[in-house]
DNA sequence: CTTGGGACCTGGCTGC
DNA sequence: TGCAGCCAGGTCCCAA
């Protein structure tokens, strides 16, 4: 499932080939993938603009247009964007055709995924949290965000509107790294324990975008690539397997309907519990 | 404030 | 073998 990690290597492998292109053609084969407008309108209000930057805020994608408008992607469960696709993808949903002929392709087998044509990015964006791998996302911003939530920190950490990026995966991923058991209370970690996660924040996800993300299901880079950053999972998608430092299965519960793998020994609940 | 549930969506898996 | 039914989880929305 596409995370800051995915949608951050989905940016940078873009960039080269799509910054400075003007859009030639725009074929839609699902209109309900795009907002506000009707997909008419959104296909001719696209064609004949430039790409002037991409961006990345969260997990959405922020194509920077000549106009000052903003084309806004959401792969959300199974989406992905491809760079020049051979032959015909069978998830195609929206395919762009630039002047030059380079061709990006949006598939997406859920159809879950999203588009809108904006005029102003933060009409989308402004809900979210702030950016984890930024410099002003310090300790003391992570321990505000944090403070006076009785969630569970599993559920705070992949709460897009109090940090930005994190999903299901490396949420698993980041407690496990931190020593922390998921259904902690956001609120009852100590001044250490907050110091861990924000660590455990920064390395599993810097980690994560040096591996190009993770292809556990249908993520694949413009290029088709796959991602290598599930190869260092040590929770995430192993309920039943050994944990890689004590050997004790790991667990899997449920949280907001949504699994959660942890080991029940590195990750044992020691304070506050308050949800157990 | 919080939780839980449903909705969206379909390929792939399970079990009979 | 075939098919019904469930599961995956990002996001939004509603009820309690």
């Amino acid at each position: 499932m596409p995370e800051l990690p995915e949608v951050e290597t989905t940016k940078n492998e873009l960039l080269p080939s799509v910054a400075g292109r003007c859009f030639r053609q725009v074929i839609l084969s699902d209109s309900h993938l795009v907002a506000p407008l009707p997909a008419p309108e959104f296909c001719r209000g696209l064609t004949g603009q430039t790409v002037e930057d991409i961006n990345r805020r969260g997990k959405y994608l922020l194509f920077r247009l000549s106009s000052g408008q903003y084309l806004i992607m959401h792969l959300r469960m199974t989406g992905a964007l491809l760079l020049n696709p051979r032959g015909t993808a069978p998830h195609t949903r929206a395919s762009f055709t630039f002047h030059d002929g380079t061709r990006l392709v949006f598939n997406d087998p859920r159809r879950l995924g999203k588009m809108w044509l904006v005029k102003d990015a933060e009409s989308i964006t402004d809900k979210l949290g702030p950016e984890p791998l930024e410099p002003d996302f310090t300790v003391e911003v992570l321990a505000q965000r944090l403070s006076r939530r009785r969630i569970p920190l599993k559920v705070a950490l992949t709460d897009q509107s109090i940090i930005s990026g994190i999903g299901n995966m490396y949420g698993d991923e980041i407690l496990f790294s931190a020593r922390i058991h998921p259904l902690r209370t956001a609120d009852s970690l100590s001044a250490e324990e907050i110091q861990k996660v924000h660590r455990s924040i920064q390395s599993i996800l810097r980690q994560a975008i040096a591996r190009k993300g993770a292809s556990t299901d249908t993520y694949v880079r413009p290029g088709g690539q796959l991602g290598t950053a599930h190869f260092d999972f040590k929770v995430a998608h192993r309920e039943g397997k050994p944990c890689p430092v004590c050997r004790t299965p790991i667990e899997r519960i449920f949280l907001r309907g949504r699994g959660t793998c942890f080991c029940p020994r590195c990750q044992e609940v020691r304070s506050a519990p308050r949800l157990l």
